[in-house]
DNA sequence: TAAAAATACTCCATAGGTATTTTAT
DNA sequence: ATAAAATACCTATGGAGTATTTTTA
């Protein structure tokens, strides 16, 4: 065999994870000997030492930091082939997106898209903040809608449906709750919320509503797209920030995909953010920008 | 085990692309049995058919035709895992392109990489006609010249670095040859080469060498990028073709790589041609467009 | 009837387990 | 002294081989 098993490489990121030989065999379910000689035979197979270790302390190599980096794509994309191979039998579309992060536009896509020749039945999964992306990535998924620049991208092909200005979200009694708008400016040292995996100050937040909660008790205010105003709780407004972040709401879809459902989709998508722009002309809160460039799916 | 091992998407592919069992074992060098029971299990494990077999013919389902697709992928990214984690041991950044496809910058990128502080030895590998993807794909270099649209750069981070206009190249007594420019339609009937694995017609052609022998010959002419002039034989001229498709020159990358030298290569490519645009103001043979956008590397 | 896949069985390489030793803090 | 990785050794799953049967064009 001159390749690398799915199995050594499954080894290799659990040790790596949890820089414990005896955590990591627990974790997979195996003795911690087997694992300690799988490891073993990698670094033998690959010529390079990935961890160096005592008998207190395990740590990865620069090596080891490329593998780890490499074998998450690598069973990313072992796992998708499974998972992708799989849905033909039962034909639907699987489409992941964030709690709220549509623009309104879901239903609509919706109903386009049954229109559409190759429609198949679309699942609508939602899935906690920051997460599409690895959805996506792993198969569970055939399109996602992304907000940019948050969401990686790579890996993906994607088509930019909407751009958004921003929004601060405030609790009714704020001082800033009359103001028709704002710049970041005035917002300078309120308490802003710290999103999953990103880095910052201020309380973690996990989902939106957990986030509405928090600045209706006071504890913080955020600057969110705009459509963050669709179904806004009633004890806040949502106040322009004129110079806030510009956030584009696009649909992301595997590379290379082949896949007629995906095209479709694509396609009712951009049908409905077009004519969403067309009733919207001459407003000044919503723009739609920077579309060519992105190859659709084959088919 | 609730993963698919490489072997068995190894032993599929072989399977898939001579759709023969007994051929697909001989080049995996093992026997017809073992192979069919592999594949088999494969099925099972998936709960999905990949082939319809008689005795008499192999033929791929839909969900094989998946799986083909989904499973190279995968397999491309094993083989970078292991390639990417042994080339940390021989520090060095491996770039890949076609001959003569950097259009006069690469010295120059050369010589302003070798002054950043992330810079590495580099290794220019020169490959095959549309080889480059693949190379980069699987590991095998670490950045790559690319022109768009012509190669296909999904999977990869890529930054413009240089739009060219067409050029016909013709022997030298063509009856244009003496033309200051010429239009597409001027050379409609006349033959033309054909790229390995581009459909059409006329005779296939592996690399620019054989393509100007065939030139000179008068048994075709070509329609090139404009720094194909640059050490043009003495024996053909080239022509500028005014509505001529136009070409991107690019780098490309692995999608989300952390590879601090590959980042200063990129800066440095982008630095030259920059650099040339400021020199080249004015002129109309050549322009840059369309440079924002694309994400840089980390680091 | 003949080419090719599937079955039956056998064997052995190796993944994985248990008991123990080594090592570095 | 002790936590944790490595080593020794054993077991058994399952991958691969040979011989044979089944299938269908």
């Amino acid at each position: 065999m001159d390749w690398l098993e799915t199995r050594e490489l499954a080894y290799f990121i659990a040790v790596a994870e949890e820089l414990h030989f005896g955590r990591a065999a627990e974790r997979l379910r195996i003795a911690q000997p087997p694992l300690s000689r799988a490891i073993r035979q990698l670094e033998q197979r690959l010529g390079v030492e990935l961890f160096e270790r005592t008998s207190r302390k395990v740590m990865l190599t620069a090596a080891g930091e490329v593998l780890l980096h490499e074998a998450r794509k690598a069973l990313d994309a072992v796992a998708a082939a499974a998972r992708r191979t799989q849905r033909v039998a039962e034909p639907k579309l699987v489409m992941v997106m964030k709690p709220g992060s549509d623009g309104g536009m879901l239903q609509a896509i919706l109903d386009t898209y049954a229109t559409e020749r190759d429609a198949l039945p679309v699942q609508v999964q939602v899935c906690a903040i920051g997460e599409q992306a690895q959805i996506l990535r792993d198969g569970r998924a055939d399109v996602a809608v992304l907000h940019l620049p948050y969401d990686d991208t790579s890996g993906f092909d994607v088509e930019q449906l909407r751009v958004e200005g921003a929004v601060a979200i405030l609790p009714a009694g704020h001082r800033y709750a009359d103001r028709d708008r704002l710049w970041m400016s005035d917002l300078e040292g309120e308490p802003m919320p710290r999103w999953p995996g990103m880095t910052g100050t201020g309380p973690e937040v996990r989902d939106a509503a957990q986030l509405m909660q928090l600045i209706t008790l006071g504890q913080m205010i955020a600057v969110l797209p705009e459509s963050a105003r669709i179904g806004l709780r009633e004890d806040l407004v949502a106040v322009p920030v004129v110079d806030g972040p510009i956030t584009t709401i696009a649909l992301g879809w595997p590379e290379r995909s082949s896949s007629r459902a995906v095209a479709a989709f694509v396609r009712a998508a951009i049908a409905v953010a077009e004519k969403e722009i067309r009733l919207d002309v001459g407003s000044a809160s919503s723009a739609r920008a920077g579309l060519s460039g992105t190859p659709r799916p084959a088919g």
